[in-house]
RNA sequence: CGGGGUGUAGCGUAGCCUGGUAGCGCGCCUGGUUUGGGACCAGGAUGUCGGGAGUUCAAAUCUCUCCACCCCGACCA
């Protein structure tokens, strides 16, 4: 490809809308630009890259013999009556009527519609196990869209749904799929890792998530370095301390804490460290208000606390509420002295000496202990976030905790689609059984911006080979004024060409400065410069985008040198 | 949806408090000189100052209202 028969289109400053590294490279080097929120065109240089995901995706699918078709992006409304998600979904699902006033919406996920395929064409446990996959456009209408492609309402996206007679069929299936997820993101030349998650809503037994790991990511990893646990800090075991409660000390005292309402506030005024502080939430659920107890830096997990059944409906209290039951404000509020259910992290069960309000405006307690300053809880669950440093559920050692983007997801859906679509098959014996399922999504769009994230300098991007838009660009400096520069430079890019290699002739003649910046910008691997400087020695010059310094080539041997290059040398 | 903020030329921005003919950098166009890290000189084009209403002799500036976008939070197969 010939630059001056491209589109190249270069910012030297980001727009303002651009927060995230990713988001501010991808549009100043125009591989995207923005429609409205959450709506991004996919500019030349921009779809090559996504168009070289979508081959590595597909690939390997197809090596894993799933079978690509392509379903409709809109979708009728009754199928998903038919599973009950018209209402369930919610308002990120972008509904639609059309001229007959019919409902449809624009398709979030492909669950219904495959599995309204599967019944309609699969018959017999002979035809089984299928996996069907698409790589399509999809839209939920976020709350909020926000990083450019990354969470984007309209984004591109690998959805895969496999159908089986038994379990033992389906966890072939599963791990197949999350052999070859692993296959695709080494392929992509990410830095990537597996890891436990929850189910959420979709349901279903086992699920994994494949996420990049950036510091930008929005979800929080807990893993551990000692072994092969990864999990959502959401879903991650806080164990009980492996240490037993110390005996109580001096006397419980209250002491004055004028308007310290945070642990931090407490911690830091009454000069102990926030280990020893506790800290009270207090939560209407079940009719009635209810006390959490976490330690001082520890965090609630929600997710955790709901699935304790007389928790599964709670809120926090408002302060109102918090006035009428305990008589102070909260930042004061402790559970000693209250007739309230109590319920206590694992880790404050085992506390002792503690610092906790006093139900007294501006008044904590210090030396709480439990069995004698108030009774023990009446439940300890585990209620909080693992921290960096807890001991690893699987026993291996301690957790850290880094952040990821979540570029895939793997589920076991189970029959909760094909019982409630009656998607059944006819068994040995001809019985009629509902069709295991799982499904296995890849975010394809994202994958570019988490790509970036994860490989840039303050230059540009440095896109990994398997998804740059070009291998190598030829830089030729003075092309019109210098016929031996034209000469070469179009010798080398006739040979690289014919030899295959995706090579970018920026042949714009422009100054050498902009040429040099725009191509880094871009992230284009692999650089020759041919200039007259060097050729009066009969050079070329390389140098590969992560390198500071130049090589110097004899132009006979410089398409070797690229072949070579690209081949990994 | 709650809280905060922004909207001025393609991009980045000044001006707004204290009302008085809209400015700068980059980019773009023309001509010339240049050509190894985002050139220089000369000339030029581009603005419903987000929309509407109001106050005023006069509104980018003050008031009201609507819209869009961004940030934080909640949300997220």
């Amino acid at each position: 490809m010939r630059a001056s028969g491209f589109f190249i289109s270069t910012l030297k400053e980001a727009p303002a809308e651009a927060e995230l590294i990713s988001h501010k490279l991808m549009l100043r080097a125009g591989l995207i630009r923005r429609l409205g929120s959450g709506l991004y065109t996919w500019m030349p240089l921009g779809l090559k890259v996504l168009r070289k995901v979508e081959n590595i995706v597909r690939e390997e699918m197809d090596a894993a013999g799933a079978l690509e078709l392509l379903m409709p992006a809109v979708q009728p409304a009754e199928l998903w009556r038919e599973t009950g998600r018209w209402e369930v979904f919610g308002p990120q699902m972008l509904k639609i009527k059309d001229r007959h006033e019919r409902d449809f919406c624009f398709g979030p996920t492909h669950e219904e519609v495959i599995t309204d395929i599967a019944r309609r064409e699969i018959k017999s446990y002979r035809q089984l196990p299928l996996n069907f996959y698409q790589i399509q456009t999809k839209f939920r209408d976020e709350v909020r869209p926000r990083f450019g492609v990354m969470r984007a309402r309209e984004f591109v996206m690998k959805d895969a749904y496999s159908f089986h007679t038994d379990i033992h069929s389906l966890e072939e299936t599963y791990q197949a799929m999350h052999v070859t997820y692993c296959r695709i993101f080494d392929r992509l030349g990410l830095r990537f890792r597996p890891v436990k998650a929850d189910t959420g809503a979709i349901g279903g037994s086992s699920s994994h998530e494949f996420h990049v790991l950036a510091d930008s990511g929005e979800d929080a990893i807990a893993f551990c370095p000692d072994s092969d646990y990864a999990a959502n800090v959401e879903m991650a075991e806080s164990l009980p301390p492996a240490v037993l409660r110390e005996p109580a000390g001096g006397e419980m005292r209250k002491v004055r804490t004028i308007a310290q309402k945070t642990c931090e506030e407490v911690a830091a005024f009454l000069d102990v460290s926030i280990e020893q502080t506790v800290k009270t939430l207090a939560v209407m659920a079940n009719g009635g208000m209810h006390l959490l107890l976490l330690r001082g830096d520890h965090h609630l997990n929600e997710t955790k606390a709901r699935k304790i059944p007389f928790l599964s409906d709670f809120r926090l209290a408002s302060e109102e509420e918090i006035r009428t039951e305990t008589g102070c404000l909260p930042g004061f509020i402790g559970p000693t002295g209250l007739s309230l259910p109590v319920i206590a992290d694992r880790t404050v069960a085992a506390m002792s000496n503690f610092v906790c309000g006093a139900n007294e405006e501006d008044y904590h307690l210090v030396n709480v202990n439990f069995g004698r300053d108030l009774q023990e809880p009446d439940h300890i669950f585990d209620i909080r976030n693992v921290v960096s440093g807890d001991l690893s559920p699987d026993g291996k050692g301690k957790l850290e905790i880094c952040r990821g983007i979540e570029v895939g997801h793997i589920f076991q859906l189970l029959t909760k689609y094909s019982e409630a679509m009656k998607a059944n098959y006819l068994d040995e014996s001809g019985q009629a059984r509902p069709m295991e399922m799982g499904c296995y999504g890849i975010g394809v769009s994202r994958i570019v911006a988490a790509a970036i994230e994860q490989n840039h300098d303050e230059r540009g991007i440095i896109f990994p080979a398997a998804m740059a838009p070009f291998q190598v660009v030829i830089i030729p400096i003075g092309l019109k004024k210098n016929a031996e520069v034209r000469a070469e430079a179009e010798k080398l890019y006739a040979a690289l060409s014919s030899a295959g290699i995706e090579v970018l002739l920026d042949d714009r003649d422009d100054r050498p400065g902009v040429m040099f910046a725009d191509m880094e910008l871009i992230g284009i691997p692999h650089r020759v410069v041919v200039g007259e400087r060097g050729l009066k020695e009969g050079n070329a010059e390389y140098r590969g985008r992560r390198e500071e310094k130049s090589v110097v080539v004899p132009l006979p041997e410089i398409a070797d040198f690229i072949k070579s290059k690209l081949a990994g040398g």
